[in-house]
DNA sequence: TGTACATCAGTGAACGCGCGTTCACTGATGTAC
DNA sequence: TGTACATCAGTGAACGCGCGTTCACTGATGTAC
């Protein structure tokens, strides 16, 4: 191992992010990372301030994997020529993404969500997955396809991005920490449908 | 300060309480809970058998006060005459109290949901309001009223309460913990109102 | 082309913090006889 | 009614843990002349 290891920032992010997948936010130690990198503890300081610096860069990467997950499962649709059925199961594409990746990956959900008090909330271009867009932008782009085509009305429209994202965020975090965190996963494909389906059939109406 | 306390027990919660109230669950810590209560650190362990176990009885606290914050929104609604717009009203009142709850004790909110892994989660009689309802039980008998008197189907009733719940607990974690936690007072209520709106469309197609 | 020197990227020892938990103990209480 | 003694509920000192952070340092690199 040279003395000037060559990129060690990228290796504590790599190595801080296998915390973060493993045992949360939490986790998210500089000594770890640091010994994760064969490194003196304290090399960690010539790349970040403090260890809230390194947590917050984990947590932007958390949010990209989430977006490139939702990302995946969009890409993974056919078109069947039917505009708003394609509009909709855009929509539940996102949505299932969104649950399946919390329950995938429960460390690196917990943290994506996890910015510390002492830092900026993400701004532009942060915590975006491989095109560029946030998992939020995501969803606003779906609801506004979604709209596009009529599937939804405009006023429907309207701050939609609340409901749909509060329904899956509540079921993911129920499932992933909450009191429904044993359920077995029959029943959870039940309750996950049934959110879908309620907050669906509430948009389409 | 006799030697002999006399309700050590109940002033160890109380003291765990305010932490959680103040901290979350994090703060529950024994050393904590016995200075506030005046008391050698280890005096503690004559009523719990660890930290955990305080934290434990502390979860159920805070989730009772969850109920008991629904029930009282329960008991200030007025009977309309009309059945299903009280029914309405009554699910209503429970989601925003729920709501509600998360921001104004954001503490006990997280507490409620922090039973540790190493502890079962909250059995009969557990975690339970005046009435001796949960959270989940006041919800259900909401959605069951609602249902008796037509405001809903049969088949829309089945599993309801993932749905409601799922959207509530959504966006009071967004809201408190989350990324919406810098939203300003006025922008809360249109997400809050949204959700509760697309929800009830739902629910009632 | 060679070299002095500023700069950058690491090292290693140390500090202080607060925690959970254990140990051996002492003071207060209540009950059997 | 008095007393020995078991039991219960506290005390105080100590251990070990892992952390974030700071300090003074050393080794490697690259650039100006």
């Amino acid at each position: 191992m040279p003395y000037h290891h060559g990129n060690l920032r990228e290796e504590l992010l790599t190595a801080a992010m296998e915390l973060a997948r493993t045992s949360g936010p939490d986790a998210v130690v500089l000594r770890a990372a640091t010994r994760s990198a064969g490194v003196s503890h304290n090399a960690a300081y010539r790349h970040f301030a403090d260890r809230d610096s390194l947590l917050r860069a984990v947590c932007d990467r958390c949010m990209a994997q989430l977006a490139n997950r939702m990302e995946d499962n969009l890409g993974r649709i056919e078109e069947s020529g039917d505009a708003v059925a394609d509009g909709w199961a855009r929509l539940a594409a996102v949505g299932l993404a969104y649950i399946e990746f919390a329950q995938a990956e429960p460390g690196w959900f917990r943290t994506a969500y996890s910015v510390p008090d002492t830092h900026e909330p993400f701004g532009p271009g942060e915590g975006v997955g491989r095109s560029g867009r946030t998992p939020l932008g995501l969803l606003s782009d779906c609801l506004d396809q979604l709209c596009a085509v009529g599937g939804i009305t405009v006023e429907k429209r309207h701050d939609a991005e609340y409901a749909a994202w509060c329904a899956v965020h509540g079921v993911s975090s129920l499932l992933v920490d909450g009191p429904l965190r044993a359920m077995p996963p029959a029943d959870r494909e039940v309750a996950v449908a049934k959110v879908l389906q309620v907050i669906g059939d509430g948009l389409a109406r």
